[in-house]
RNA sequence: GGAGAGGUACCCAAGCGGCCAACGGGAACAGACUGUAAAUCUGUCGGCGAAGCCUUCGGAGGUUCGAAUCCUCCCCUCUCCA
């Protein structure tokens, strides 16, 4: 029924960073296998960001990695934690969110994470379903499993204390919650980014103080944002989306530094052991132009989330504009009633271009606009406009212009 | 409750009476170049049809010809003590 254990550790330990403890999965795989029972698989998200990004992705193909060879995934959207509020933020508490929101945010979750995992196999569970049941006498028998001192073992606690950010009692509490589900669920491993790590572990420590045989933890590395150095976050606005549109995939896929591209290939895509292996070899060698890893990478990761055929739309779009600097295939249209001739700023103004008249006459003077492919570098131009025109701001800002 | 250290633009961070629309770095945007929205270099980076003027340095008052800078009160964060 499930594929041999040695067959079984190769797939799930691809693009891993760690598995605590690795022989412990090994057994929980052997185990299965005699038994004919699969594993649990857990992993727990926040449902406050309803925009999954390929940071989001790296574990959730993970999960789907599990799936395809068996086991039972739980993916456990943390609704409870939602209705309490995280109060992380250092100035604005974040607000508690209504059960509607919660609710909203999970079917789109749902959208997203079915186009990985199987909508049929995967359990979708809500924490409050037991962390709601919870009495203040089971909750502090729960708090009495975990010391102050070890808590303040984890980095980012010790990391804010030592840089003077404030943590919340709350925030504190949040590891023993998340280790409660575990408990819940009897998960048998916990899949996360490094950054959950402590986290994880804690689950780990809390189910045997519950006399739940531990599960294991798999790590996976914190996937960099388009621009290098971050994680990929929404609030650092260096993600791709999923639900983004494929020639946007593209175009960020194609902005990612080169020293990403083999990190993303692990990460993103499912070329194979081998694959990657020649990949790196290119790399290293300069062999290849890295611009064409980066063009396939960007076709591996939109054939994830669309299809072969979006991709290459997506690449010719890219060429056009980018190669050949054309006109993409669908500008945005503005209408617009305008007495004519009109001053350059004013124009780009009105079509929601720009900001403030300063941000215009600044794109102007640099020689980023041009109207019908000619440049206008005067800040002071009046122009006279025709129905259809196309105005453009640096390489890829375009609007086309209906008059009425 | 007491004692200290802080709160500056999107973020980090200088400035501590006029030369401050505020050094520097990051981000962002643009230009050049190219291999792409990579890298590198250059420029811009509060608002105003741009002349000068207007609104900014936690909040509210005050001192002064003049305040991000000095004083008072308040709010918030951090550290140590009780």
């Amino acid at each position: 029924m499930f594929p041999d254990i040695n067959e079984q550790m190769d797939v799930i330990k691809r693009g891993v960073e760690e598995i605590i403890p690795e022989e412990e999965l090994v057994q929980k795989l052997e185990k299965s296998r005699k038994t004919n029972k699969p594993l649990i698989i857990k992993e727990g998200f926040d449902p406050t960001a309803p925009d999954l990004h390929l940071g989001h992705m790296v574990s959730i193909r993970k999960l789907k990695d599990f799936q395809d060879l068996g086991h039972t995934v739980v993916f456990v959207i943390g609704d409870f934690t939602g209705l309490v509020g995280d109060p992380s933020g250092k100035i604005e508490t974040r607000k508690m969110m209504t059960r509607e929101e919660i609710a909203k945010n999970a079917e789109t979750y749902k959208d997203q994470i079915f186009k990985v995992l199987d909508p049929v196999k995967t359990v979708i569970r809500f924490n409050s379903e037991w962390l709601g049941k919870l009495t203040i006498y089971d909750f502090m028998e729960l708090a009495s499993k975990q010391t102050i001192a070890r808590m303040l073992e984890r980095d980012d606690f010790k990391n804010r204390f030592e840089s003077e950010i404030n943590i919340s009692i709350l925030e504190f509490l949040y590891p023993l919650l998340q280790g409660y589900d575990s408990v819940a669920l009897k998960a048998d491993v916990e899949l996360g980014g490094t950054d959950q790590k402590f986290n994880l572990l804690m689950a780990r420590l809390i189910q045997r103080r519950y006399d739940i045989e531990s599960q294991v933890i798999v790590t996976l590395p914190l996937l960099e944002g388009i621009r290098g150095g971050e994680k990929m976050s929404k609030s650092l606005d260096n993600y791709i989306g999923i639900n983004e549109a494929p020639s946007e995939i593209y175009g960020k896929v194609m902005s990612i530094p080169d020293t990403l591209i083999y990190k993303y290939f692990l990460l993103c895509t499912r070329v194979s052991q081998k694959e990657l292996a020649a990949i790196e070899r290119q790399l290293a060698g300069s062999t290849v132009n890295p611009r064409d890893l980066k063009r396939r990478l960007a076709r591996e990761i939109i054939q994830e989330y669309y299809s072969e055929e979006n991709a290459r739309e997506a690449e010719e779009e890219f060429d056009n504009i980018f190669k050949r600097r054309q006109e993409p295939a669908d500008i945005e249209e503005v209408t617009l009633h305008i007495a004519q001739p009109v001053w350059i700023v004013a124009l780009l103004s009105q079509t929601g271009l720009i900001k403030t008249n300063g941000e215009g006459r600044r794109l102007v003077r640099q020689g980023a606009v041009s109207l019908n492919g000619e440049k206008i570098t005067d800040e002071n131009t009046e122009v006279t406009v025709q129905n259809g025109a196309v105005i453009k701001i640096g390489k890829r800002r375009f609007k086309k212009i209906r008059l009425n």
